[in-house]
DNA sequence: CGGATTTGACCGGCGC
DNA sequence: GCGCCGGTCAAATCCG
């Protein structure tokens, strides 16, 4: 599943080409706030940067509509994907065997307009991380999934040109059932996860 | 009191 | 080799 439809052309030219890194823009934003937000705040959001893409058509542009104006050195460093294993690497090693190949995570990017951060996709998370990002205000924020076995995780940083703007990046695949009950949102998310995963 | 956050240190990769 | 950058660890802290 690690190779997909290489459709992106990025015009950043100081990052590496990262290459797959499909981004779900969503424009469904109101379902969220909905659900956990309860404050009718309709966002005059002038600039459309948010709109549900097809698969193909999610490829084609990605990070470049938030941005609003240079989408030279835009806030694409969150797509710096490097390889790393499937599992923590430093300080402790799983004496892994077997030669996997650096086989690339995939990742999954949803952008949703909401007020809050986290979006309650059913699961548990536990926060590990916090960092600044460049050229952003607001630091990213690194969360995994509290489960045994379950090394899924996810990054959260909101844009600092729109504040309503929530970036969630997804990593890994959950193994197990929802903890909690879900709201629709989580349907969103599965419907999604098809177009991503493939 | 126990588990989740916080927050600075630390680490590996990449560019210069 | 050094410094930047993104990601993670872990001790301290917070909060139910």
């Amino acid at each position: 599943m690690e190779n997909y439809a290489h459709s992106f052309h990025y015009s950043s030219s100081s990052n590496p080409p990262f290459s797959d890194f499909p981004i779900m823009t969503t424009t469904s934003g109101n379902i969220v706030n909905d659900i956990i937000d309860h404050h009718h705040h309709h966002h005059h959001h002038s600039n459309n940067v948010l709109m549900v893409s097809p698969t193909s058509d999610v490829m084609s542009n990605s990070f470049g509509a938030g941005g609003g104006g240079n989408n030279s050195t835009t806030q694409e460093q969150i797509t710096t994907d490097h390889h790393h294993q499937e599992e923590v690497k430093s300080g402790k090693k799983k004496g892994e065997t077997n030669n996997t190949k650096k086989m690339k995570k995939p990742r999954y990017a949803f952008q949703t307009r909401s007020q809050v951060d986290i979006l309650d996709d059913g699961y548990r998370w536990r926060k590990y991380g916090q960092k600044a990002v460049k050229n952003n205000k607001f630091p990213r924020s690194y969360y995994r999934c509290t489960h045994q076995g379950c090394n899924v995780k996810k990054q959260v940083q909101r844009l600092s040109k729109d504040e309503g703007v929530v970036v969630t990046t997804y990593e890994g695949m959950h193994s197990h059932p929802i903890e909690k009950s879900t709201d629709n949102f989580e349907h969103i998310l599965s419907q999604m996860q098809i177009y991503t995963a493939m």
